[in-house]
DNA sequence: ATGGTGGTGCCACCA
């Protein structure tokens, strides 16, 4: 089962670029992130036609998430648990009935710019309620796959030039330990994992500014993570870089892995 | 020093 997640950045404006991915790709699953479109408005039908179910979470110009599968998605649940206040469509879940069930869930962590400030609050109570979400999946014993945009870059290799970053919501000691936290209890940061004594990169995010691709000045932000019983299942793992090069690309690229499941 | 979106006709907000 091929599990992919990808920040399309505006899914009206993108939806070839998406339909294109997905014909030579094949993915089973996608997360998408930043869709940045209500449900009634989103493109249903081009990703349909392509034998996919779609489960969304949507809002008006900004954020929301949504699932695709070839196979059939139950159980699906919107929103992060943690705060009923919460109105920003960033988080949705749902199991995979493959030939094993994989519970699933996309999300789309909070940038927290600029820091210090009322946002950067935002994202560090979002990142709580995720650890506390994250450990109810350890409980369960089941394949977990979370994966999405995290806006968190983990450690200095993973940036081009770190020392550009230490200002940025992105890369501050507060971000990077909750998340170090929820690696901790026993998640597997899958493409970490394929690489890890790469001493710069792998990337997935290229500012549309300043050449940013041209120079391969990029992050990692965008993060598969799986749970010890998903862990068992890896059989491989990509970043799809060439999507970066292409007619109206998207600022970040496709992260897949692939699971016996 | 780019790009999507939305409320209006170029500008603000968010990344």
């Amino acid at each position: 089962m091929k599990i992919a997640t990808f920040n399309i950045n505006g899914i009206r404006a993108r939806i070839e670029t998406l339909t294109g991915w997905l014909s030579g790709a094949q993915p089973d699953v996608v997360v998408l992130q930043e869709i940045k479109t209500q449900d009634e408005s989103f493109p249903y039908e081009p990703i349909a036609d392509l034998g996919y179910n779609i489960e969304v979470h949507g809002q008006k110009s900004f954020n929301g998430v949504a699932i695709l599968s070839k196979l059939p998605l139950e159980d699906v649940r919107r929103g992060l648990p943690g705060d009923d206040g919460d109105e920003q469509a960033r988080w949705i879940e749902a199991t995979v009935a493959g030939r094993r069930a994989i519970r699933v869930a996309g999300l789309y962590l909070p940038n927290g710019n600029p820091q210090p400030g009322p946002k950067f609050d935002y994202k560090l109570g979002w990142m709580q309620r995720l650890h506390r979400h994250a450990q109810g999946f350890l409980a369960d014993e089941m394949p977990v796959v979370m994966l999405g945009d995290y806006n968190v870059i983990p450690e200095p290799r993973d940036a081009a030039h770190p020392e550009k970053w230490t200002d940025d919501a992105l890369f501050q000691p507060e971000s990077r330990g909750a998340l170090r936290r929820i690696l901790f209890d026993g998640w597997t940061d899958a493409v970490r994992l394929r690489e890890p004594d790469s001493p710069r990169g792998p990337f997935t995010f290229w500012d549309y500014q300043a050449g940013a691709w041209q120079k391969d000045n990029g992050i990692r932000i965008d993060h598969v993570l799986l749970s010890p019983q998903a862990a068992d299942l890896m059989i491989d793992l990509g970043i799809d870089r060439e999507e970066r090069a292409k007619d109206k690309p998207s600022d970040h690229v496709p992260v897949w892995v692939d699971l016996d499941a």
